[in-house]
DNA sequence: TTCTTAAACAAGAATTATTCTCATATAAGA
DNA sequence: TCTTATATGAGAATAATTCTTGTTTAAGAA
């Protein structure tokens, strides 16, 4: 994204524009469901003095705004993911590495599966997969 | 589960029989998804002494031999599941409860779909749905 | 049954991720 | 340029989890 897209994003939600706000949106582009301390590590190449409180505020505020969301994992540090489209993560068995998957065709089967078939109780509001399996590839 | 289908469990597993063992297996079964918190109140009831560290280590123990399972959340407090047949999780987007959601015509559905279709330089081991949405009743 | 020993436990200290506090700085509209 | 609500930096505080150490105990051997 450009600068001005960068300043877009921020605007459209009511957010003033900041450097550290546009450093956080660069780090998010550039960095995959990153934790927070992957952000403030790449952050602070270029911007050695941002505070890990305004990090983790930051991303706080970006998660309320719809700007990024939270993965669900099964350790005890937070990943965050950029991509706000209806995707699905493929999560490494043997290893940390989370990778969005894309894929329509799925994603179609599973609204026509629950448009048919309701839960119980339940009203459906969003419906992920976690893929869990291994990478063929290091990376 | 009764006695001596607990203490099967952990032999079954080549795991110590002790009393701390079988008071997580029965706080496991008797809450749902319950946090390292849960379980230690839960305990502490008819087994006032049982230390935290215990309670930790307890369950990880659990984890890696395969007895439960770690649910994957988007907070920062773990939580485990004891049920560990193939089954999906339906997480209520404006609360921390999290329910079982059994559907075995979805698993074969799964099944078939990514046995037709493969992810580029990924091998599959397993299929989880993350359900978000409301509860209608509460509970 | 008693003995032996590796494994498990209790208690509390240590660690780590995250949140909070508050004094200062700054974005954005007047 | 001025004003003010909001954002930030720095570091303290908190909460979940892990680690350490001395003691206890389960389970197989004698």
């Amino acid at each position: 994204m450009s600068l001005s897209e960068l300043k877009e994003t921020l605007t459209a939600k009511g957010l003033k524009i900041t450097p550290q706000r546009l450093a956080l949106l660069e780090a998010l582009e550039n960095n995959q469901h990153p934790t927070a301390d992957n952000i403030i590590g790449y952050i602070r190449q270029n911007h050695p003095n941002i505070a890990i409180g305004t990090v983790y505020k930051t991303l706080e505020t970006f998660v309320e705004k719809g700007i990024i969301k939270k993965v669900k994992t099964e350790k005890d540090v937070m990943r965050y993911d950029a991509i706000t489209d209806n995707h699905h993560h493929l999560y490494c068995s043997e290893s940390d590495r989370i990778e969005d998957y894309f894929d329509e065709e799925l994603n179609q089967l599973l609204t026509s599966y629950f448009a048919q078939k309701q839960i119980p109780g339940f009203q459906i509001e969003d419906v992920k997969l976690q893929i869990l399996g291994k990478f063929k590839n290091e990376n």
